[in-house]
DNA sequence: GTGAAAGCGCTAACAT
DNA sequence: ATGTTAGCGCTTTCAC
C-alpha cells in the first residue's frame, strides 16, 4: 500500500509538501500531487496520523442499548451533524452495564477526539478519566451528579408530572408506577416527578404500587404482573420508558386486562407503533433526534476548542393523550359510589372530563 | 500521560519486556511491571500499537440503518460474540446510501481488522477494496453477486414463498406486494420468491399490484396508499420488511381500512409489537440476533487466519400466522358468492375463521 | 512555499 | 527471558 513518501516521489516533491497539501494548505504542485494520489490510490494511514498529531478525526457515541429506539434515534441525530466530516462517528454499546461502559470508555479514549455518552448509571468516574485524557465528553439523557460536563437532557420530571396530573385529573386515585433504576438520571427524575405530583394532588401511592424495574422490556413485563397480582389493583399505571411500556402492554394482553376499561396506561417515550396498538397509547413524547443534534453541536464546540463553562441543555417534553388513558371504570373505584350518589344528571359526559382536580393543597383548603 | 518507557524505567526493565508482558508472555518481573502500570495509570496508545504491529484490535459493523430494529438486533448478536475481547466493536451507519458506505468503508479499513457489512446496494466494489487492503469482510443480510466473501443470509425466497402460499391458501386471488429495492439481495429475493410462488399457484399479479419501494416506513406508507387507490383493490398484501409494514399499517389506519376484513396483511420481519397491534400481525420471522452471532463467528475465523473457502450461510425463516391474514371478505371476492349459496348454517362463527381454505388449485376443484 | 530531519509510542528482529 | 536497535507513516519544527 502506497505511503506518503511514494506519493511525494511520484509528484517530485517532499513528503512534507504532500502532507501540507492533504491538510488543505496551498502548495505549488497541487496538480502533480493530486494526480499521484489518484494513481497510487493513496489514503493516509490513520494510526500514523493519530500517533504524530494526536488527533483521530473520530468521535465515539456510547449508549446503553442500541436496540432501544430512543438511542437509535439519538444516534441518527448525532450522525446527521457529523456526516459532512471530518469526524467519523463510532457507536458502542454498554448493555446497561457500568463495567462494560468503563472498559469501552477506557478503550475509546485512546481512539477518538470526543465522546457523547449516555451513562449506564451515575456512579462512576469514568468520564473524569476521559477528561483527564483531554477528551471532551458530552452527556446525553443521563448526567453525572453535580459534574462539570456538557449535557443534554429532557424535562424528565416535567413529563412525569404531566402524566401524574393527567391520570389524577381523569379521576384515578389508586395509581401504579413502573420506574427505571433510581441511580440513573431519567429513572430517578421521572419517579420523583411522578410521585411528587401525585402527592401534590393529594393522591397517595399505595403499598406495592411503586415498582422499580430496569428500563427493559422484561422488567416492565414483570413489574406489571406484580401490579396485577396486588390485592387491590391500581386503576392506572405510568411506565417510565418505552421498553418497559412494551413489556407492560404484553403483560396486560397476556392477563386479558383491557385498556382503558380495566386499566389506564401512560408511557414515557412515544412508540413508533403507539397509534397502531389498540387502544392507541397515551405517552409523554420527547425530542430524540433533536437531542442527538444538540449533543453533537455541543461536542463540535469542544472539538473546536471552546472554553465556555459547561452547558446544561434541557429539552421540553409533551404529553400526548390518546385512548389508553380514561377515567377509572365503574367497577374499580370507590369514587364511582360517590359519583352515583351525587350526580346522575351530568353522568353522561362528565366521566370523560378531567373534572376531578381535587384539593391541590389538602390542608390549606380544609376549612373552606 | 505515561508511556511504555516510563513503566519500564519504573519497573527496572526495558520497554520491550513491558511490551511482552502486556501481550501476555511470561516475564520474571511481572509484579514490578504490574505495579508500575498501576501506579502510573498506564494504558497503551492504540495508534502507536496499530502503526507498528498493523493490528487494531477493532472491528467495524457497517449497516444501512441502526434505527431499524433488525439491524439493531444484529448488532447485539455481534457484540455478544466479541464482548469477551480482545476486539472492540464499532458501528457505523450508511443511511442506505452507497456513497456514504463507500466513504465509511474507505475510512474504516484503516482503523479495523475486520468488517461485517450489510451493504446498502449490491453495485459496488467497496468490499473488494477492503479485501485488497487485507481486511476481511463478512456480508450480512445482503450479498455481492457471485462474490467470494463470507456471508450470512436468511431464506428470503423461502419466506416470501411461504407468505404467498399462505395468502393463496386463504383464498386470495387479487394480491399486492410492497417490495424493497430490487438491487438489494433481500429486496430482489423476496420479490421474486413471492411473485414466483403466486405464479406457481396460478395467481397472476395484476397491474399496479407490485409496488417497488425502499425498505423505509415512508416508502411502505406511500406504496400502500397507491395500492388502496387502485381501481380494484387487492384483498391481501405482502410487505417485504418491518419498516415498510409499519408504513403500510399506518396508511391502512389512516384510510380506515380494517384488517383483516377489508384486507389481509403479511409482513416480512416480526415486529416487537406485532402481537399488540389490532389485529395481531401475520409475519415471516427470521433469526436476527443469531444472524449476528453467525456473522461474528465467521469473522472471528478470518481474524484467526482461517483460509477456508468463502462460507455462505443461510438461516431458516418461519411464517407465523396471526390475525391480520384471513380469507377474503364477502364484499370483496367472488368466492363469497359460492359461499353464500352453499353454507348458511355455519355463518355465525365461520367468518372469523380460516374456514375458507378453498380450492388449492383453482382449476382442479372447479367442477365439484 | 519548501525540504531535511526528528520523533510520536510502540513492537519485531536480532542479539545475548 | 531480556535488552538493544530500528522503524511503522505521518506531521512538525526548523532552516532556507
Amino acid at each position: 500500500m502506497a505511503n506518503i513518501q511514494d506519493v511525494a516521489t511520484r509528484a517530485g516533491v517532499s513528503a512534507a509538501t504532500v502532507s501540507r497539501f492533504l491538510r488543505g494548505r496551498r502548495v505549488r504542485s497541487e496538480d502533480a500531487i493530486r494526480r499521484a494520489v489518484e494513481e497510487l490510490g493513496y489514503w493516509p494511514t490513520a494510526a500514523a496520523r493519530s500517533l504524530r498529531s494526536g488527533v483521530h478525526y473520530a468521535i465515539a457515541v456510547v449508549v446503553p442499548d442500541v436496540t432501544n429506539p430512543f438511542f437509535a434515534a439519538l444516534v441518527k441525530g448525532i450522525e446527521s451533524v457529523f456526516r459532512p466530516g471530518p469526524y467519523s462517528v463510532f457507536l458502542a454499546n454498554t448493555d446497561e452495564s457500568s463495567e462494560v461502559e468503563d472498559a469501552i470508555v477506557a478503550d475509546v479514549v485512546r481512539r477518538v477526539d470526543g465522546i457523547i455518552l449516555a451513562p449506564a448509571t451515575e456512579q462512576e468516574e469514568t468520564p473524569l478519566r476521559a477528561r483527564e485524557a483531554g477528551v471532551p465528553v458530552v452527556f446525553v439523557d443521563r448526567e453525572l451528579e453535580g459534574s462539570e460536563f456538557d449535557s443534554v437532557l429532557v424535562d424528565n420530571a416535567g413529563g412525569a408530572q404531566a402524566a401524574a396530573a393527567h391520570l389524577v385529573s381523569l379521576g384515578h386515585r389508586r395509581i401504579g408506577v413502573i420506574s427505571g433504576p433510581l441511580n440513573t438520571t431519567p429513572g430517578r427524575r421521572r419517579h420523583q416527578g411522578f410521585v411528587e405530583e401525585l402527592e401534590r394532588r393529594g393522591v397517595e401511592l399505595a403499598e406495592g404500587c411503586a415498582q422499580i424495574a430496569d428500563f427493559r422490556e422484561s422488567g416492565g413485563h414483570e413489574a406489571m404482573l406484580r401490579l396485577l397480582a396486588l390485592g387491590e389493583r391500581p386503576t392506572a399505571v405510568f411506565s417510565a420508558n418505552n421498553l418497559m411500556t412494551i413489556g407492560a402492554l404484553k403483560a396486560l394482553t397476556q392477563m386479558g386486562v383491557r385498556l382503558p376499561d380495566e386499566m389506564s396506561l401512560v408511557g414515557f417515550d412515544d412508540l413508533d407503533l403507539a397509534t397502531l396498538i389498540a387502544p392507541a397509547l397515551t405517552v409523554v413524547e420527547r425530542p430524540t433526534v433533536e437531542q442527538g443534534i444538540m449533543a453533537a453541536h455541543l461536542l463540535q464546540g469542544r472539538l473546536a476548542g471552546s472554553d465556555q463553562p459547561p452547558q446544561q441543555v434541557t429539552l421540553p417534553v409533551r404529553l400526548i393523550p390518546r385512548a389508553s388513558s380514561a377515567p377509572p371504570s365503574a367497577t374499580l373505584t370507590r369514587l364511582q359510589a360517590v359519583r352515583e350518589e351525587s350526580s346522575s344528571s351530568e353522568s353522561g359526559e362528565s366521566a370523560a372530563l378531567p373534572r376531578a382536580k381535587p384539593r391541590r393543597r389538602t390542608h390549606s383548603k380544609k376549612g373552606a
